[in-house]
DNA sequence: TCTGGGGTCCTAGGACCC
DNA sequence: TCTGGGGTCCTAGGACCC
């Protein structure tokens, strides 16, 4: 049995718990560069402010209802995630910490259990201590408590709990559910469900095997077994390293120059080697990408990619930023408004692999003894920059003045910045 | 003026091996 | 008339998730 705890509005839900002025208004939060909405409170939802839509499109909408509108502020999000999730740690043997706002937590054996009165539980709790409501699904599957969390949102008589676990309860639930909204079930398979007459999940549910195998393929057949109640999914307690990290960002503005660019790049190139560095991996592919406008006149479209890969595997700032800009160079073109950039690292194994021999490349002395220095110096930085913040200590061409996503809604970093508060009080 | 930023898994098909 | 029968590895692309 599962719980699968998720966080109402979750981003906006931060933002009420700092400012109670926000209860009962519309809210919505935007994307990177102030572009979309990536979450909106109930109101901001019935005035018809949708998920992903451009913001410049709603301005009168936003105008005219008074809307609160904030761009991300993922620092504060974060840390108010891990809280949330510390408190759910002692409700269940096993925690899943599933995405930013949810958490799956490990219910075999609960059976015996007052499970409406322990959910219950687990959402005051909550909310006592961090002030974020959640909404609380429990299911045989991982798939079913998903789908009992839906009902739980989107039916406020429920009081935010929700129980499918007996078999008329389990029927009723796939009955009044369309395929769309099954985890695992995209805008595409929904599209082709409904072509074949295959409208609820309890239709799904029931649909011949062979044919969801040829037509959706394993994962397919694995949601299909999770809604008959067949667990295919367990739990993932450890997280493994990731396998690619990317680090991107639409500008502010757009760039033409081939410096500003270049900053740009050696920003990305910095993040991603202290991702590298978090997760205690290296990477020895590095890809750069530049893009100007996706819905600019066609012959001002462009899109450039390169991939280099090193001989060695590294989390070196210095190293990585080098390689970076040299794939830029041969993407760079002239004339171009460019909107966007990244960076991104694959080929990714870890620090105790042991490593190869070193060739001798990139103008970096490739002896033992520097590159221990060189490590060394990356633990500095970045013990430096976590005392006193990201950015304090980096390499000179990682600057982000000249293309800096707009970010003209913030609000303070309330739980992580000391300064953010003092400027809250002054 | 203005449209996010991350990730994962799976499959098909080609190159190559003996 | 007829043209083997296994494998592995890699990559691109398509689906999905938040």
């Amino acid at each position: 049995m599962y719980a699968l705890v998720d966080c109402n509005n979750f981003y906006v839900s931060c933002e009420r718990v700092f400012n109670p002025a926000l209860r009962d208004r519309p809210v919505v939060v935007l994307s990177n560069n102030d572009g979309c909405f990536i979450a909106r409170s109930e109101e901001a939802k019935a005035i018809g402010l949708n998920m992903g839509a451009p913001a410049f499109k709603s301005r009168e909408l936003l105008r005219e209802h008074h809307v609160a509108v904030y761009s991300a502020n993922f620092a504060l999000y974060g840390d108010m995630s891990a809280r949330v999730m510390k408190t759910l740690d002692d409700f269940a043997p096993d925690i899943e910490i599933y995405s930013i706002d949810e958490c799956f937590l490990d219910f075999s054996g609960f059976g015996r259990f007052d499970l409406e009165k322990y959910a219950h539980e687990i959402r005051r709790k909550v909310r006592r201590n961090t002030g974020i409501p959640v909404s609380v699904g429990i299911g045989a599957t991982k798939t079913l408590a998903k789908a009992a969390n839906r009902m739980a949102k989107k039916n406020p008589a429920l009081g935010g709990v929700s129980i499918i676990l007996s078999q008329p309860q389990v029927h009723a639930a796939l009955e009044a559910m369309a395929v769309e909204h099954i985890w695992g079930i995209g805008r595409q398979y929904a599209a082709l469900l409904h072509n074949h007459y295959i409208h609820t999940a309890l239709d799904f549910a029931s649909a011949p095997v062979p044919w969801v195998q040829k037509n959706l393929h394993i994962t397919g057949v694995r949601v299909q077994e999770e809604l008959n109640g067949q667990s295919c999914l367990p739990l993932e307690l450890v997280r493994s390293p990731k396998q690619t990290i990317c680090t991107s960002r639409s500008f502010g503005r757009a760039v033409t120059s081939r410096e500003e660019l270049q900053h740009a790049v050696a920003h990305f190139a910095s993040r991603c080697a202290f991702k590298l560095r978090t997760e205690g991996s290296r990477a020895s592919l590095i890809t750069v990408f530049a893009s100007a406008s996706s819905y600019a006149d066609r012959e001002q479209r462009y899109r450039g990619t390169q991939s280099v890969s090193i001989p060695e595997a590294s989390s070196d700032t210095m190293l990585l930023v080098k390689v970076a800009e040299r794939a830029l160079e041969s993407i760079y073109r002239e004339g171009y408004q460019y909107k966007k950039a990244g960076v991104m690292v694959s080929a990714i194994g870890s620090n105790c692999e042991p490593e190869q021999l070193s060739l001798l490349l990139f103008d970096t002395d490739p002896s033992p003894a520097k590159q221990e220095r060189a490590g060394q110096l990356m633990q500095a930085v970045d013990a430096l920059n976590a005392r006193y913040g990201t950015g304090t200590l980096r390499v000179a061409s990682d600057n982000v003045s000249g293309w800096k996503s707009r970010q003209e809604r913030l609000s303070p970093r309330y739980t992580t910045r000391w300064s953010d508060i003092l400027e809250v009080k002054a």
